[in-house]
DNA sequence: CTGTTAGCGCTTTCAT
DNA sequence: ATGAAAGCGCTAACAG
């Protein structure tokens, strides 16, 4: 491996020198530069950012844990915080819980353990002993998508009770009453949250709740699927559901389908996130869009600001919550429906 | 921080003593073992990997570049990668090039510079330069889905030719003779490996090959649609499609469907890449399916097979190449068409 | 079984 | 403008 002191060496100048050069620090005479860089060339150096990071106590890398690498809900996320970090100069870790806490644990530790300089993390809604750790120890974080409760966070997040109030009061004003709720579960905080949306949106328009038609599952395409099976057994089935991811509403679709049903003329659907293929899906489905980039861009600057600023927790946390929007297609029944 | 030093201090041991309980190595007094422990907790231990890693030469971290993060082709095979690493203790940094050739240079010398164990590369066909320099400094690479040609790495591949060669002899079989094929650039040899089995099912079937009805744009959707909508305009169109991967199939559907014509009646569309949800499409879309996790596995094996053999290059280059299937649905228009 | 010691490759005062 | 030297936190001989 090629090192600093190889360089200085064959160039015959100090490391001291050959540091300053790589990093821009201090003036060096500029025929020296040249040198070295020509050196450095031919001897095919490569920094070692794991010393050059023990000694200045600084990576310049965050870490990034998301719940579902699969889901692209999350990568799109990712996208957003990516581009922002690139123009930072920060580079990335990211690590995928896949909705398993203990996962997400582990990866908590080693990015402490590889120093990153912060974290942001959509969590899987466990590790409370993980996340007040991080709190004591004073490591920048932000929350993305899901909060964690009782922490002390910045956090970005959307705007969950009002989507999902949104999409049951579309139902509602279209002339549904019997709307079941299919959601992953409720410790995740975007599953509480769009269930009080439903909730909320119920007692608007003075529809009782029943409890027999919402079901607590994950947010999985299989958990989505059974609990549509379910919902079509009992004896009195909703003729509207909303599906609190799109996996979850996959899994519905295909129930839904297997059972001989037409969507929305039996079974009308609506769901939560929004892709551009919704709208090649048979029927169309209508969904609740969140804005994905958005958010991973926002919480990438939150946590720059924490990094840089320090005193993370002199000012008071940030809590951000952005807007979604019920894009209306073909699922939810409203064109030519019973209303 | 907390450091192994602040831990020998305060439990009356040395540093080297604290450093082998954590490490498993050499034998301790099980007494000084839990008193160590104890303090580390109290103090609120955390290693610091850098050091560690400074000193071993070793990060137990690899490096995964894929060009597309947003796709789920990709996410699915970092799964594959993922759960063959955490099982033999590797940590992994995933960068997304966004097939984008110069940020997957600069990912290159970034995970260079993080000195990991090695690499896994899904390539967006360029920087010939750096793959060279690996190469020559004996790094552990292990190239995913896309090859490098006259590179000398490891390459774990599906076998696109024989899919694009089954997906245009399915379409000819059923009474196709005029097929068009749009997909991504040719330096990325899945894109140049799919036309070669286009070329060759037209061969054995006779039929001429057509530079107007074959187009070659980007692996993304909107190129898709653009081509789409120009073999829609030439005198004399095709009636069956065959896109290069999935975002281009999308691309396609839009395109078609936005000319009011219909899939399969008017064109017939079959795809490469599959995932579940392609059954709710509508029409469902016949694909060709690749083994995606597996690819990520199969590629994680090897790496570490490079990683701890050492001598990568004694033996010679592994090639693998895994098989691919044609999964049939509605969008090839084989049930009730002209044939 | 435990401690001492010498670095890993780099940055950063502090002199010169 | 440049160099010498100390040290980041850890591991690994080598002694004992």
């Amino acid at each position: 491996m090629v090192t600093l002191k190889d360089i200085a060496l064959k160039a015959g100048v100090s490391k001291s020198t050959v540091s300053r050069i790589f990093n821009n620090k201090g003036n060096v005479n500029p025929i020296l530069k040249r040198k070295v860089k020509k050196v450095a060339k031919e001897l095919g150096y490569y920094p070692n950012i794991l010393a050059a990071s023990l000694k200045r106590k600084r990576t310049y890398t965050i870490g990034v844990i998301i719940s579902n690498i699969l889901n692209p809900f999350f990568t799109s996320v990712v996208r957003g915080i990516e581009d922002i970090a690139i123009k930072n100069n920060f580079n990335i870790i990211l690590c995928n819980a896949d909705e398993d806490p203990k996962k997400e644990g582990i990866y908590i530790d080693v990015l402490r353990s590889k120093k990153v300089d912060g974290m942001i993390i959509a969590t899987t809604g466990e590790n409370k002993d993980h996340f007040s750790a991080l709190e004591r120890e004073g490591i920048p974080v932000v929350l993305v998508d899901r909060k964690v409760e009782g922490s002390n966070f910045d956090t970005i997040i959307t705007n969950n009770k009002k989507g999902a109030f949104d999409a049951i009061s579309h139902f509602i004003e279209t002339g549904y009453r019997r709307i079941g709720f299919i959601t992953g579960p409720l410790n995740i905080t975007t599953s509480f949250e769009r269930l009080e949306g439903y909730k909320l949106a119920l007692r608007k328009y003075e529809i009782p709740f029943d409890e027999s038609i919402v079901k607590i599952g994950e947010f999985k395409e299989d958990s989505g699927y059974k609990n549509m099976k379910e919902l079509l057994k009992i004896k009195n089935p909703p003729n509207a559901i909303f599906a609190g991811n799109y996996l979850i509403a996959l899994g519905v679709y295909e129930a839904i389908k297997e059972c001989g049903l037409k969507i929305p003329e039996d079974i009308a659907v609506i769901t939560f996130d929004d892709f551009p293929w919704f709208k090649h899906l048979s029927p169309p489905l209508t969904a609740v869009s969140q804005p994905t980039y958005k958010l991973g861009a926002y919480s990438m600057r939150r946590l720059i600001k924490l990094i840089e600023g320090k005193k993370p927790y002199s000012e008071k946390r940030k809590r951000v919550i952005l807007k979604n929007s019920l894009i209306i297609r073909e699922s939810c029944g409203c064109k030519g429906n019973k209303s």
